[in-house]
RNA sequence: GGAUCUUUAGCUCAGUUGGCUAGAGCGCAGCAUUCACAUUGCUGAGGUCAGAGGUUCGAGCCCUCUAAGAUCCACCA
C-alpha cells in the first residue's frame, strides 16, 4: 500500500478495524482488584494503578440495525474513548446489546402473525425460546455496524441485557427491594394496550391531542358530560362540586342510570369542575384514572365493563362482546332514541396512545408489581443536589430533579413473554394460611415450586426493560460488593436527552440503591438528529437517513466528522449530507498533506544520504541553501510497500512525539509550532468540556488553513524533515479520536512511524521561538494584502504580471523566496529611486506593486473605498477613547491596544491619501 | 396547567468568566489550473445577533417584558 492520489476509505477501514481488534488494544489494561481485608496496602495499590477511563454504550437493540442516533452516540463516545486512550488512560468502552423487551416483542409478534399464529398458542417459556432464536439469528448485524463506525470497544466484554450476570444482579436488587418493602403488589388502574395486551409505565405512554366529542347525557334531570358514553355501564355515581349551587340540593339523592335498571348516588367531590361541561361528572372507577381516585375517596365499587381484549363485558346482553367503538355507537343511538342525548360538542382533548402501535390505551384494573419510588427518588435527589453528577447541558440537572420530585410509583410488570421473568411465586395451596401469598425465588425456570410443603406458581409477567436497564453501569463494569473497581462509577454516561427520565433517572436511583455511589460522574446528553430541514426523521415522512449508507459512500471518518459538526449538547439539530462531504474532504486533505510530507521526507533523506553518509536524529536536515527548486521536491520518492500487513504492529506502543528531535530554522516553522500548540491546548479544553463540534472545527482549521495552506506551502522551499515528521504526527494523533481510520491508514503508510496510532501517545507541546512565530503573522498580512490587491486589479492573471517592490524592508528582503512562493509574483526587488506603481495598504511596510499608471488609475475607486472604510474604523476607535469612563474603567491593556490601533489606522489613512493624490 | 429550550449570513450552526472589526461549513460571485489534493487554490459579497426596555466604560452574551417556534411532564370528565 502506498499513498494513492486520493483517500479511499473502503480500501482500508475493515482491515484496520480487524487489526485493532485482533491486537487487543481496545481492552482495558487495568483489572479490578479483590478486596483483601488483611492487606493494609489495598488503597496504595489503587493509587498506583494507571488512571482509568470507563464508558458504557447505551445498548442498541440486539436484533435491529443502527440508526442515525446510534451513529451520533458512537461518534461521541468513541471520540471520548480514543482521546482518553491516547492520553494514556486505561480505557474501557463496554459494548452492549439490548433484548429491548417490548420493542422486540412487537416485531416478533408481527412475525408470528405473518405465519398465521398467535401468542396464545404457546406458553411463556415456549415463546421466550422462540424469540431468543429469532434474536440470535438477527444478532451480529448491529455489532458489525458498530465496528464499521469505528467504535473502539472491548468486544470480549459485550453485555447482553439477558446475560446471566445481568439477570442475577437484577434479581439480587429485586430481592433487596422486596425485603426493604419497596416493592408491592397492587390492583391499580394501569395504562393497557388492548392490541399488545400489556400494561405500561406512565413514562411509556404517549399523549396526543385529538379531536373528540363531548356528549351531554341525561341521568334523569342531571345532565352529565362525557367523552366516553360506552363506559356508562361501569358508572357507580355522579359527582358534582360541593360548592356548585345548581346541584347542592341533589347531593345524597340518586339518579337512574340510562339503558340500565340501576340507581346511582349523587356525590360531592372537588373533582367536578363547575366550569366544565354541565358541572356534573359520571364516575367510572374501573376505567378512568380520576374516577378511580374519586372511587377511593368515596369507597365506591369498581365495575369492570371492558375486557383486556377491548370488548364489553358485564353489560346488558345487547352490548355484550361489542368492541368499545361499536358499543359507543350503539349507546349513542339508543340514548338518542330515548331522548336522553342532550348535546354534542366537538372538542380537542389529549388521549393516551401505545407508543409502539398507536392504539388508544385503555385504563385497566390490574394487579401489578409496583416500586414505591419515594425513598429511591429522595436518595437520588439528595445526591444530585450535592452536584455529584455534572450534566451537559447543565440545565438538565434541574429538570431531572424536578422529575424525581414528582415521580409516581413505578409499574414494573409487563404481560409479554420476552424479558426477564419476575422472580415471584404465588401461593396456591389453600391450607397453610400462615404462609405469605407471594414469595421471592430465583428459580424462574420452574413454573411451580414447593417450599415448606406449600405449593407456589410463578408469576407469568416479565420486568419492564427499564428496571433491568437501570443496572447498566453496574453490570457492564462487573461491579460487585467484593471488588475494588476502578471503573465504577463511570467517567461519563452518554445517551439521548429523550431518555433522561426513563433511563438516566432510573440508573441514578438504582446505582445509589445498589452501590451507594452515583453510577457516573458526568452525563452528556445528545439531542435528536433531525433531517436537513429540521424535521424529525420518520419512516412515514421518508426522510430517514441510514448512517451505514453514508459510511459506505463517504467513509466512517467522514460520517463521524460530519455528524459531530455543528452539534451541541441536548439540542435537536439538523443534519445534512453536506457536513459529511466536508468531513470526507478533510480526510482527503489530510491524506494529501501526508503524501506531500512523505515525499519531502523521502527526497530529503535521499539527498542527505547522497551528500553525507547518513543523517542523524536531532540534527536538522534542512538544506543549507534553504530554497531548492520545486522540481526536486516532487521527484519520485522511495515508498514503503506492503504496509497493509498489520501483523508487525505491536499493541500499546507508546511513541513519544519527538519534540526535541528538530530545530526550527525560519519563521514559518516557529509559527506552525505555535499554532499546533494552541490547537492542542484548545482541544484538551474542548474535550474536557464536551465541546466536540468546536474540537473538530479547531482541527479542521489547523490542518487545512494553517498546516496545509501556509506551513506546507512554505516547506516547498524550506524542508525541515524532522519538523515535518513531528508536526504531522501531532496533527494525526490529535485528529485520531474523531477520524480513527484515515489517521491510522496514514500512520501505517508513513515510512517512519511504528505501532498503531490508536495507542500512540498524545503529543507533547512543541518548542519554538515565539518572536519569530509572531513575525510570520506579519508575512501573512503582507501576502494576503498582495493577493487581494492583485485580485482587485482589472484584468486576469495579475499575480504573474506585476513585480513586488520594497523600500527599506528587511522582513520582505529576508523572506523574498517565501513571499514569492506564497503570492506567485514573478520577482521581488528593492525599489530603486522614486516610488512608483501601486502602494499596498499596509501601515508598517512600504511595498509597491509594479503596476502601470493606467492600471493604477483604474484602481482609484477601490482606494477611495478603502480610505472610507479605514476612516470609519478610526472614528469608532476615537469615539471609544473620547469616553473618559472607558479610559478609566476598562482594563489597561485594552486601552493601550486601542491607542496603538488609532496610531496605526491614522498612519494607514495618511498613506492611502497620499497614494490617491499621486494618482 | 408546570417546566425547559430555541430565535445570529441564503441554509445548518458555533460564539466558553460581557472586551476591540461577530465566526465556520455548505451555498453564491470572480479569478487560477502540468503544483500533494478539483474531494483543489486564491479573492470576495452577504449579519441594525427576533423586537422593546434596562444594567454596564462596553451587551450576541446579564436582567425584565413582548413575539414566534420546539420539546418534555402532568392532564382536561
Amino acid at each position: 500500500m502506498s499513498f494513492a492520489k486520493s483517500y479511499e476509505p473502503g480500501e482500508y477501514e475493515s482491515d484496520i478495524y480487524a487489526a485493532w481488534e485482533a491486537s487487543g488494544i481496545f481492552n482495558p489494561s487495568v483489572p479490578t482488584y479483590p478486596v483483601d481485608d488483611n492487606a493494609d496496602g489495598a488503597d496504595d495499590r489503587l493509587e498506583k494503578i494507571r488512571p482509568t477511563y470507563s464508558i458504557v454504550m447505551p445498548p442498541p437493540n440486539a436484533n435491529g440495525n443502527l440508526h442515525i442516533g446510534h451513529g451520533l452516540t458512537v461518534a461521541l463516545e468513541d471520540s471520548l474513548t480514543r482521546y482518553h486512550r491516547l492520553r494514556g488512560q486505561s480505557t474501557w468502552y463496554v459494548p452492549g446489546a439490548d433484548h429491548a423487551g417490548f420493542e422486540t416483542w412487537v416485531v416478533y409478534e408481527k412475525e408470528l402473525e405473518k405465519h398465521g399464529h398467535t401468542r396464545f398458542e404457546f406458553d411463556r417459556d415456549e415463546l421466550y425460546a422462540k424469540v431468543w432464536n429469532f434474536v440470535a439469528e438477527q444478532r451480529g448485524n448491529m455489532e458489525l455496524q458498530l465496528r464499521a463506525l469505528g467504535a473502539s470497544c472491548a468486544w470480549d466484554d459485550l453485555t447482553f441485557t439477558l446475560d446471566e450476570n445481568v439477570i442475577d444482579r437484577v434479581y439480587t436488587t429485586f430481592e433487596k427491594m422486596w425485603n426493604d418493602g419497596l416493592i408491592y403488589r397492587g390492583e391499580k388502574l394501569v395504562n393497557y394496550c388492548p392490541k399488545h395486551r400489556t400494561a405500561f409505565a406512565d413514562i411509556e405512554v404517549e399523549h396526543k391531542d385529538e379531536k373528540g366529542h363531548l356528549w351531554d347525557i341525561a341521568y334523569d334531570d342531571i345532565i352529565v358530560s362525557t367523552t366516553r358514553p360506552e363506559t356508562l355501564f361501569g358508572d357507580v355515581a355522579v359527582a358534582v362540586n360541593p360548592e356548585d349551587e345548581r346541584y347542592k340540593e341533589r347531593i345524597g339523592t340518586t339518579v337512574h342510570l340510562p339503558l340500565t335498571d340501576r340507581e346511582i348516588p349523587i356525590i360531592a367531590d372537588e373533582h367536578a369542575d363547575p366550569e366544565y361541561g354541565t358541572g356534573a361528572v359520571k364516575i367510572t372507577p374501573a376505567h378512568d384514572f380520576d374516577d378511580f381516585e374519586v372511587g377511593e375517596r368515596h369507597n365506591l365499587e369498581r365495575i369492570q365493563v371492558i375486557t383486556e381484549d377491548g370488548t364489553m363485558v358485564n353489560v346488558p346482553e345487547k352490548y355484550n362482546g361489542l368492541t368499545t367503538e361499536e358499543c359507543r355507537k350503539q349507546v349513542l343511538k339508543d340514548l338518542k332514541e330515548q331522548g336522553l342525548l342532550k348535546g354534542e360538542k366537538k372538542i380537542i382533548h389529549s388521549v393516551a396512545h401505545c407508543y409502539k402501535c398507536g392504539t388508544v390505551l385503555e385504563p385497566m384494573l390490574k394487579e401489578q408489581w409496583f416500586i414505591d419510588v419515594q425513598k429511591l427518588a429522595k436518595l437520588a435527589i439528595d445526591h444530585l443536589s450535592k452536584n455529584e453528577i455534572k450534566f451537559h447541558p447543565a440545565n438538565k440537572q434541574k429538570v431531572i430533579i424536578n422529575y424525581l420530585e414528582n415521580l409516581k410509583d413505578w409499574n414494573i410488570s409487563r404481560q409479554i413473554p420476552w424479558g426477564i421473568a419476575i422472580p415471584m411465586f404465588r401461593k396456591v395451596t389453600s391450607e397453610a394460611t400462615d404462609e405469605p401469598d407471594w414469595i421471592f425465588d430465583r428459580r424462574t425456570n420452574l413454573k411451580e415450586i414447593e417450599k415448606a410443603g406449600v405449593k407456589y406458581v410463578r408469576d407469568e409477567d416479565t420486568f419492564d426493560t427499564w428496571f433491568s436497564s437501570s443496572h447498566w453501569p453496574i453490570v457492564c463494569t462487573d461491579w460487585t460488593e467484593e471488588n475494588y473497581n476502578p471503573y465504577y462509577p463511570l467517567d461519563v454516561m452518554e445517551t439521548g436527552a429523550d431518555i433522561l427520565f426513563a433511563w438516566v433517572a432510573r440508573m441514578i436511583m438504582m446505582g445509589l440503591y445498589v452501590t451507594g455511589e452515583v453510577p457516573f460522574k458526568e452525563v452528556y446528553l445528545h439531542g435528536l438528529v433531525l433531517d436537513a430541514h429540521g424535521a424529525k426523521m420518520s419512516k412515514s415522512k421518508g426522510n430517514v437517513i441510514n448512517p451505514m449508507d453514508l459510511v459506505a459512500k463517504y467513509g466512517s471518518d467522514a460520517f463521524r466528522l460530519g455528524i459531530l459538526r455543528g452539534r451541541s449538547a441536548g439540542m435537536n439539530q439538523a443534519f445534512s449530507e453536506n457536513s459529511v462531504i466536508a468531513g470526507r474532504n478533510l480526510c482527503n486533505k489530510l491524506w494529501n498533506v501526508s503524501r506531500l510530507v512523505q515525499t519531502i521526507v523521502d527526497a530529503s533523506s535521499e539527498e542527505s544520504e547522497d551528500s553525507i553518509s547518513k543523517h542523524s536524529a536531532g540534527a536538522s536536515s534542512q538544506n543549507d541553501n534553504g530554497h531548492r527548486a520545486e522540481s526536486e521536491v516532487t521527484s519520485s520518492a522511495r515508498r514503503r510497500t506492503d504496509r497493509c500487513d498489520f501483523d508487525d504492529c505491536e499493541p500499546r506502543t507508546l511513541r513519544n512525539t519527538a519534540s526535541d528531535s528538530y530545530t526550527t530554522n525560519n519563521m514559518g516553522e516557529d509559527w506552525i509550532c505555535r499554532e499546533i500548540n494552541d490547537c492542542l491546548k484548545k482541544l484538551e479544553s474542548d474535550m474536557k468540556h464536551y465541546r466536540f463540534a468546536e474540537a473538530v472545527e479547531t482541527l479542521y482549521q489547523t490542518i487545512w488553513d494553517k498546516y496545509a495552506d501556509w506551513f506546507l506551502e512554505s516547506q516547498k522551499i524550506f524542508q525541515n524533515q524532522e519538523l515535518l515528521k513531528c508536526t504531522l504526527e501531532a496533527l494525526l494523533i490529535a485528529l485520531h479520536p474523531f477520524a480513527p481510520f484515515v489517521t491510522e491508514a496514514i500512520w501505517q503508510n508513513l515510512s517512519w512511524t511504528d505501532g498503531f496510532i490508536a495507542t500512540a501517545k498524545w503529543p507533547a507541546r512543541l518548542k519554538y521561538d515565539p518572536i519569530s512565530a509572531e513575525e510570520f503573522e506579519n508575512i501573512r498580512t503582507i501576502v494576503v494584502e498582495v493577493r487581494s490587491t492583485l485580485a482587485a486589479l482589472p484584468g486576469t492573471n495579475n499575480a504573474k504580471k506585476y513585480a513586488l517592490m520594497y523600500d527599506n524592508d528587511s522582513l520582505v528582503q529576508e523572506n523574498e523566496f517565501l513571499i514569492k512562493q506564497l503570492t506567485k509574483v514573478p520577482t521581488i526587488n528593492p525599489l530603486n529611486g522614486a516610488p512608483r506603481g501601486l502602494r499596498l495598504a499596509l501601515a508598517d511596510h512600504e511595498l509597491y506593486l509594479d503596476v502601470p499608471e493606467q492600471v493604477v488609475k483604474a484602481y482609484r475607486d477601490d482606494l477611495t473605498a478603502k480610505i472610507l472604510s479605514v476612516g470609519r474604523e478610526l472614528d469608532a476607535l476615537n469615539a471609544r477613547m473620547m469616553n473618559p469612563n472607558y479610559v478609566d474603567k476598562a482594563p489597561a491593556h485594552l486601552v493601550k491596544e486601542t491607542r496603538d490601533q488609532i496610531k496605526e489606522k491614522e498612519a494607514l489613512i495618511s498613506r492611502l491619501k497620499t497614494e490617491l493624490d499621486i494618482i
